[in-house]
DNA sequence: TATGAATGAGGCTTCATTCAT
DNA sequence: GATGAATGAAGCCTCATTCAT
C-alpha cells in the first residue's frame, strides 16, 4: 500500500463507498465494510474524509455535477429539439453503461444528497426541463406541462435502467438506445 | 392507553411505519421513531410484529399482493390491448393518488422485499408484462422485446410519480392520466 | 381448563416450570415460556405466584424439604451405619429415578435457592453428614474428616446421576444401587 | 485507559468473564457486569470477541482442552492403574488448588460448551474413561462397568470440589488428595 | 500518515410484571 | 380467575468517530 504523496487511496476509498452503496444502500454500509473493502484501517478513512456523510457527499457531487454537465453541453448544441433529445438520451445511455453502479448511486440511491445541492445547480432533470420547455414555448413541441414532459423523458431511459439492473433486461442499454430514443419522442409529441 | 382487544394499535403501528419507511426509508426509521409516532412504548410494538423485519415485510407484502391482484383483473377484461394498459395505468394512478405515501413504500422504498415474494406471485410488473406479451405474440402491438415495452409502459407513470413526491408537478396523477395513457401507448408502438 | 377452585392449575406452573429449569436453566426459562407450556395466558401466572422467584422457591422448597425429610427418616431408623447407609443412597437413588427432572432441578439447577432455607433446614447433605460424622464418632468408620466423608458419599451418587443426564450411562440407577453402596461404603473405609 | 498495542484488555476481559462466570453463572452476567469489572465500555468488549456466546466459548474451549491435554498426558504414562488413577486425580486436586474458580467454571458452570466441542476431542471425562475401560479389559481392574467405573472416580474429587467452594471443607484439596486417591481406589474395586 | 482499541450513543429485542377488560 | 396488550428496564450489539501510539 503506498503511502506517498500520490497514494490514491482517496479515490479507491470513493470508488469502493459507491460499488457498496449502489449495491446495499447507504445505511446498510458501515465505514468498517469501507475500510475493509479497500484494505484500510478505519481511522485512515478520516484522513481523507471528515465523516461517513462527507464521503458521501463527495462521492456524490463530483460525479453528479460531472454527468450534469456532460448532459448540459449535449444539450447545448445549435440543433433541434429531437436532436437534442435524442443526444441526451445516448448520454444517459453512456453514462448507465460506462458505470452502471455509479450510474445507479447517483440517480437511485444518493439520499438526501439532491437537497444538498445549490438550487441553481443545473442537474440532469432541470437539463432535460430547459431543452423541453424551450422547444414546447418555439412550438417545437406540443402544448403541454414541461414538467410532466420532462418525467416521460426521463422515465424512458431511468425505467430501463432500473429494468437492467434488475437483470429483467440486458445489462447493456446502448443496443436499445434508439428505441428509448423513439419511444421518448412519440410520448413527449402523443398529445391530444 | 387503551388496553382493550379491539385497539387498533397493530394498524397504528403499520400505517405510521409505512409513513416513516416512505419519507426517511426503511433502515433511517428507528423502532423507536415508530413507536413514538404511534404513542406506544418500544416493546409493545413486539406484541404485534416479531421483529423490525416482520413489521417491514407485513406493511409491504398485504398492500403489494392486493395492489398486484387489482391491477390483474384489470388486466384480464376481455377488451383491447389498448384499453388494458389504460385500465391498467388508471390503477396505477388511482393507487398513487388515493395514498401517495403507501404508493412510494410499494414501489421505490420496498428494499429487498420483493425477493422474498414467492417466486411465481403476481406483480404489477409481470402483470403488466403478461398483457404486453401476449399483444406482441397476436401481433396487436408491434415486434419487440416484451421486457423492454414493459419497462417503457411503466416508466411513463412511475417517473411522474416520482415527480410528484418531489414536488414537481401536481401531487395528483388522476388528470393527467389521459395523457400518460397517450404517451404510453405511443411509446409502445414507436418500433422502427 | 377447569376455573374453580380445584383447579390445579398451580401444580401444573409448578411441574411445567421444573421441567424447563432442569432443561434449559432458571435464567433461561421466561414466564412466557412457562405459560406456554401450561397453556395459560401470562397474567394468569401471577394469579397462583407473586412472582418468578416465588415460583422458583415454591418450586424448590416443597420438594427439597420432602426429600430431604425423607431421607432424614431413612436416617432415623436404630440401624448400623452401613444400613444407614445404604438406606439413604437406595433414597437418593428412588427420588432420582421416580421424577430424574425434579432430582436435577434440586440437585443441580436451584441457583441459589439453598441460601434461602433457614440455616438449620435439614438437607440431604445435613442428614447424611449427620449420619457419618456419629459413626465416626462412635468409631463404627474409620477416624475422617466427617465433611469430606460426606462428600465423598454424595460423590458416589451424584455423579451417576450426573452421567446419566448426560446419558452416559443408563437412565435409571436403581439397577445399579447395590455398586454405587459397595463404593460408598468402600470410599468411606478407604482411610490409611 | 491505556490504549496501546500491547494493552491486555483481551485477558482482562477473559479472567473478569471467568470470576464473575463462575460466582453468579453465565446467564446471570451481562456483558456490562463484565466489562464494568473490566473497566470499560460495553462496545470495546466486541473489538476483542464477536459475542458474548464468543466470550463464553474462548473462555471455555483454550482452558478446557489444555486441561484435558495435561490429564491426558497423566494418563499416558507407563506405570500400572492405581499410579495413572492417582496422578489424574492429582492433576484434578492441583487444577482445583491453582485457581479454584477457573475449575469451577470449566467443571460446573460451563453450560453447553461441552456440545460444541468437536466429537473426538479428549476432555478429562473420555481421558478418564479410556484408562479405565482398558483397565477393566486387561484385567487390572474388577470387571464392571467402565462408565459406572468412571463416575465414580470423579464423583470422589468433583464432589469435594463443590464441597470446597461452598466452604464445607477447606478450600484446598492438595491436603486430602491422598484421601480422594484411596477412596476412589477402593470405590472402582468394590465389586461384589 | 496509518492503526485499531476505545468510546458513547443508539439500535433492536426480551422480559418480568401490571392492569384494563 | 383469566387475558394479553402495555410498560420500562435491561440485555446484547453496531456504529461513527476519536485518539494514543
Amino acid at each position: 500500500m503506498p503511502r506517498h504523496p500520490f497514494s490514491n487511496t482517496r479515490e479507491r476509498i470513493e470508488e469502493a463507498s459507491i460499488k457498496l452503496f449502489a449495491s446495499r444502500g447507504i445505511a446498510e454500509t458501515s465505514v468498517r465494510d469501507i475500510t475493509r473493502a479497500v484494505g484500510i484501517s478505519e481511522g485512515a478513512l478520516y484522513r481523507h474524509f471528515e465523516s461517513k456523510e462527507d464521503l458521501v457527499w463527495q462521492a456524490f457531487e463530483r460525479n453528479y455535477t460531472a454527468f450534469a454537465s456532460e448532459l448540459d453541453s449535449l444539450a447545448s448544441q445549435p440543433v433541434s429539439v429531437k436532436e437534442k433529445i435524442s443526444a441526451m438520451i445516448r448520454g444517459f445511455v453512456r453514462a448507465h453503461d460506462e458505470n452502471p453502479t455509479l450510474f445507479n448511486f447517483l440517480v437511485f440511491v444518493q439520499h438526501g444528497q439532491l437537497a444538498k445541492l445549490p438550487a441553481d445547480t443545473p442537474t440532469p432533470v432541470t437539463v432535460m426541463r430547459r431543452v423541453l420547455a424551450r422547444a414546447i414555448e418555439h412550438r417545437e413541441l406540443p402544448k403541454q406541462d414541461p414538467d410532466l414532459a420532462t418525467a416521460l423523458v426521463l422515465g424512458t431511459v431511468l425505467q430501463p435502467a432500473t429494468f437492467a439492473a434488475y437483470g429483467r433486461i440486458d445489462a447493456k442499454l446502448q443496443p436499445v438506445s434508439d428505441r428509448l430514443i423513439s419511444a421518448a419522442w412519440a410520448a413527449v409529441n402523443a398529445v391530444h
